[in-house]
DNA sequence: CCTTGAGCTTCCAGTGACTGGAAGCTCTAT
DNA sequence: ATAGAGCTTCCAGTCACTGGAAGCTCAAGG
């Protein structure tokens, strides 16, 4: 397979997929006229990246999680706690979002929003107590 | 004032304090010896930075906001505007990022994490339906 | 007066995960 | 023979800082 099928069928765009070679992801063969050669296994390892990478894991989270799916004597555990600090982590990004919302959409009520300079949400960036 | 006051009492790093320079959000003075000479107008703004940033604002919104805020003649509108588009891109991380957790959280769930190596996360992430 | 240490300066490089673009080679169809 | 799509490498840019090196300035203590 040349990069670009695997890039349809994995759903990835061909410059991630070199990009992940570049950074040792995957290994594909290569043909003699210097093109990529990819083998379903490493369509396999990119689809399990692109789906990895969806749900947010950092490129070094997916580098393990990929090498403890190759490992037989894995420890589901050990799966399981890099999964439990990624949701912490989106935990934690979801409730600071949620707070920046709650201000952020108080300030934009409070706006008239019409043709007037007097703007609460400039009123509150520039530290006046209201 | 020099750098060092500035940081403190606007509660941005000194570090981050010159790339706002670098960039041109703020123009300090400069004494004869060659430190930055900060004003109070500086410190407001460098303040004023800190909250759009502590809100979300990308710094081109940021710059938009200190010259919509230093304009006399602005529109409240212009702001508001501005302020409800950055509040729908939060609203779609937030539910981005609420996806996200649910698929992982029921995956976390799922697996038992034990010492043995079958894992429901990591055949999820391989494709395997179940 | 000298030294020490804190504080300031500039400049360069790195972060994460790509993404865009240029220059050039290969393949397929006409 | 040629056109166009697809492939290659390499370099630079994104965003908003952050770290570190090398060197200058200032205030206090001996």
């Amino acid at each position: 397979m040349n990069i670009g099928e695997v890039a349809e069928r994995s759903g990835l765009p061909a410059k991630t997929i070199r990009y992940y070679e570049d950074i040792g992801l995957v290994r594909p063969q290569r043909s003699r006229n210097g093109y990529r050669a990819f083998r379903e296994s490493d369509l396999h390892k990119l689809a399990f990246l692109g789906r990895a990478r969806a749900l947010g894991f950092t490129i070094e989270d997916c580098r393990t999680l990929l090498s403890l799916y190759e490992d037989e004597s894995r420890e589901s555990a050990q799966v399981k706690t890099l999964a439990e600090e990624h949701l912490a982590e989106i935990d934690a990004k979801i409730s600071q979002l949620q707070s920046m919302r709650a201000l952020l959409s108080r300030l934009v009520a409070s706006c008239c929003g019409d043709d007037r300079p007097d703007c609460p949400i400039l009123d509150d960036l520039a530290g006046e107590i209201h």
